[in-house]
DNA sequence: TTATATACAATCACGTTTGTATGTAAATAT
DNA sequence: ATATTTACATACAAACGTGATTGTATATAA
């Protein structure tokens, strides 16, 4: 077949990584075969192959588009523009779920990856990778914390530490919970509500 | 073969459905052929189809005899032993993390279901049943958050039905990173603690 | 005591998926 | 202008898993 442009060849690659999106979302990650995929793409085999080396390159290549957003997340966290670093947490966790919402793209990743991919072998080592952002954000938390605290924002009697763990696993349950409604779904509406309680809970008087 | 004795049958069943448990484990559920199973169970793919349809029904059956403790769990909530309802809510969630620790059955069972299956097709009616007793032990809390504010234990301006959500959500994070973390990891040695402090924060003055 | 259902083992036919090897026309380098 | 990559499509072989079928020795019921 005549040979593509280097643009067109990574616009092909782009369609590969969605198509497969798609597929995984879709099949599964295990049941999804190259053929589907290609065939989305409105390629053939030939041309995954060309593109990544198997099945497992090609997930991790879409993984990482949906990952980076995680960073803009927890900027908000140590943000110096927000005086009452209560606040700073409050609006990172709201724009975490603000943009579950609205990328349909990062979405089906995360769906793909907590509900449509089994960690073993080849995809233990992700699961790794999963935790890493999480501890990052968890040290980001306690800092942010130990700031309000400093501050005199923070309720008395409260420690950072223990506050940052709490908040980190307030985020995930917020997070499966999400995962398993379906919009318009109670469990979904009621999060940023919920978000705004649970930081209210820990300011001062 | 020889026919065996119906407890002998029974036994071959269970042993059967101990080292899907096992492989579904080790190679997650997708990759998990009958056959090896079978293997493991040290029997023949013949005997595997005799006691199951095929391998989701195997897998119903393994999860069966785990999450029936999940109603144990619950039980606490609304046991009427326990005076103050707080002391409830922090009883039952000691008692679901306990049981994560000392029970290996469950515990891989816990693992395969979230991290080492796909919920597609066959699988994305589990996916619902698994959201049932989340829902149940969300109602369940509701209720018990209702009897701590009219015995007065609840916080001031704390909404029972908010408080239920948060609890639900924050458990539904804790299991998650418990499953993330390992054995003696701080993740999972701060469990009791955090569980204790998320109850107390929600306590009258 | 006999008839039948049971609890498997063994074999087979089939579709699916994978990886690789090869072909090829156009883009690009020289 | 020619040589060489590049970006795929096509073809093929091998492995694997499944489900169905068949065989059979023994429990069990009548």
């Amino acid at each position: 077949m005549a040979r593509k442009t280097k643009a067109e060849a990574e616009q092909t690659r782009q369609e590969i990584i969605d198509a497969a999106r798609c597929v995984f979302h879709e099949c599964g990650v295990s049941r999804t075969s190259l053929e589907k995929v290609a065939r989305v793409a409105g390629v053939t085999r030939g041309a995954v192959y060309w593109h990544f080396e198997n099945k497992a390159e090609l997930f991790f290549a879409m993984r990482e588009q949906s990952l980076e957003i995680l960073d803009q997340v927890d900027a908000y966290l140590l943000s110096p523009d927000i005086a009452n670093p209560l606040d700073a947490i409050e609006r990172s966790l709201s724009e975490f779920f603000a943009i579950l919402e609205n990328s349909p793209v990062v979405r089906q990743t995360f769906e793909i990856m907590s509900l449509r991919c089994e960690y073993v072998e080849e995809f233990a080592t992700v699961l790794q990778e999963v935790n890493k952002p999480c501890l990052d954000f968890l040290a980001k938390l306690k800092l942010t914390y130990q700031r309000a605290q400093e501050k005199g924002y923070l309720r008395p009697g409260l420690e950072p530490e223990a506050m940052a763990y709490d908040t980190l696993s307030f985020t995930g349950g917020l997070f499966n919970n999400w995962l398993a409604s379906v919009p318009g779904d109670d469990l979904r509406v009621r999060v940023p509500a919920m978000i705004r309680q649970h930081v209210a809970l820990r300011r001062a008087g």
